[in-house]
DNA sequence: ATTGGTGCAAAACATTTGCATATAA
DNA sequence: TTATATGCAAATGTTTTGCACCAAT
């Protein structure tokens, strides 16, 4: 699919998608450079920069933002189908979640009220995971 | 209630909240910055962060992430009821909107499927508004 | 052999922090 | 007076860019 597009398959950039099937948290840019360092001590940070960027256009990885400040992560795309998350504010875990709020009637109250027309969104929940929940780190914590 | 909290009215702070009173797109910290300058042209640009970061602390203003990458956006909280953001991807004009997919549902089965306490989120709507799409950048243009 | 990719270094940016001084209370 | 704010400067951290060399096709 990449080669479609005219790209090549280097072992870094076969290696940072491996680790972007690898499931778990959507890791950002350092801690994908961290572990493709691993195997290839050499690799620079902006290599993988660029290669999430190449990716994220052709469309193989999604790109999820949070907090400004905070660092990007990614997520690869091709896997599953169009979903948000839960993000733990204590342990900063992420958890898939199937429901999407952008229902039809939204998309056409948009349109209809502020004549606005709808490409894409974000959402995402914030909150204490079960986990981190039952170890005394709910809400109402100082913590 | 600045005062409330020990805090005092400095010059600078007073104009960084008449800015953010001012209405139109919520500001990055840069644009309010620009402003103050015009005024106060030796405040400092950390002075703008701290005293967002103190006024959001203090449950005055609301910080708007977009992308990472993108600097924050800062919104006066006083003033208007919840809400959420239609964002132009073309000229980049915010609409705030009424409507938030934060249903009781939502919350319950977030609580009962994923055992996730949700504290808040984030709700964004990006597309083309009204007066891009009749100046012919809508989605489908290539710009 | 081409042309895209890599690594290095350095630049851009946003945001934060330390510290001495100034000022609102 | 005195604790809080300010301004300056410098640090941090993420992401981007220029460039010469390297390697996948």
């Amino acid at each position: 699919m990449l080669k479609e597009a005219g790209h090549r398959l280097t072992p870094q950039r076969r290696r940072i998608v491996e680790i972007l099937l690898d499931g778990g948290e959507p890791p950002t840019a350092r801690e994908i450079y961290d572990r493709v360092r691993e195997e290839y001590p050499n690799v620079s940070l902006d290599t993988v920069y660029r290669n999430l960027g190449l990716l994220t256009d052709v469309g193989l990885v999604h790109q999820i933002n949070l907090k400004a400040g905070e660092r990007a992560r990614f997520e690869f795309a091709g896997s599953r189908d169009h979903h948000h998350h839960l993000i733990c504010l204590h342990c900063g875990r992420f958890t898939c979640m199937d429901y999407c709020p952008l229902a039809d009637d939204v998309t056409r109250q948009a349109e209809k009220e502020y004549g606005f027309e709808i490409v894409h969104h974000a959402f995402e929940l914030y909150g204490y995971c079960a986990e981190c929940r039952a170890s005394n780190h709910a809400a109402s914590e100082s913590d």
